[in-house]
DNA sequence: CACCGTGTTGCCCATCTACTGCTACAAATA
DNA sequence: TATTTGTAGCAGTAGATGGGCAACACGGTG
């Protein structure tokens, strides 16, 4: 039980999808499908990025949301880390009263 | 001539070590690591964080200003951002006047 | 009961990444 | 000139990554 996992079971029930069914949407099999939600990968510990990529369009879901859920970094936050570097640093080691302080303040302007 | 190369030659003429002193004590080949720091890695792929670290630790160097050359994300900052997923997100979408203003914020408090 | 659709599991496997290891050669150094 | 240093090509590979297949378990339905 994977936080993506669970997620994405959410999201295939609400379509009304079972495993059979989405897993050929998706380009993979359904077993596989079934190792993914429940989190019993053997070998790694998440999905790829171009699998949840897949996922997030075919059950309208927010593909940063479980990327970040299977704790993978979304290439919009990757890039906008390798551009501004030195600020992400810094933002990185604020405490976690400090981040939603910044966040909220962003959001304003 | 990549970015992590660079860095980690002017690292390495710093601590006055040739390819061939310096390949040994972060365990690689020394024609591999003439390629890493003159970017002429096959297929564009980077040299490993694990390599990274002991580049790092062996030339006294930035570890994460390393990893951030080589277009990896420290696990200092993913981690931090798997803890404050929605912070992260507003953040990465701030322009880069709104980010340096933010960070110089952060660094005050 | 028999059946069927659903989900679950164990084992197997192809591809890719990050290298190794060797060779040869050019340029710098002494 | 002799030795050291850096460059470059190329074949090969262990381990991680990203799956597939077949069988099995289980609950509802006729």
């Amino acid at each position: 039980m994977s936080a993506v996992g669970q997620r994405i079971r959410e999201l295939r029930k609400t379509k009304g999808y079972t495993l059979r069914q989405l897993a050929p949407m998706v380009g993979v099999g359904f077993s596989y499908l079934c190792k993914v939600e429940n989190g019993r990968l053997d070998s790694s510990d998440s999905p790829s990025e171009s699998l949840i990529h897949r996922l997030a369009e075919t059950l309208d879901g927010d593909e940063d949301e479980l990327l970040l859920l299977a704790r993978r970094i979304p290439p919009s936050i990757a890039n906008r880390i390798f551009e501004m570097p030195e600020a992400f640093r810094t933002l990185a080691e604020c405490n976690d009263r400090q981040l939603k302080t910044l966040a909220k303040q962003a959001r304003k302007s």
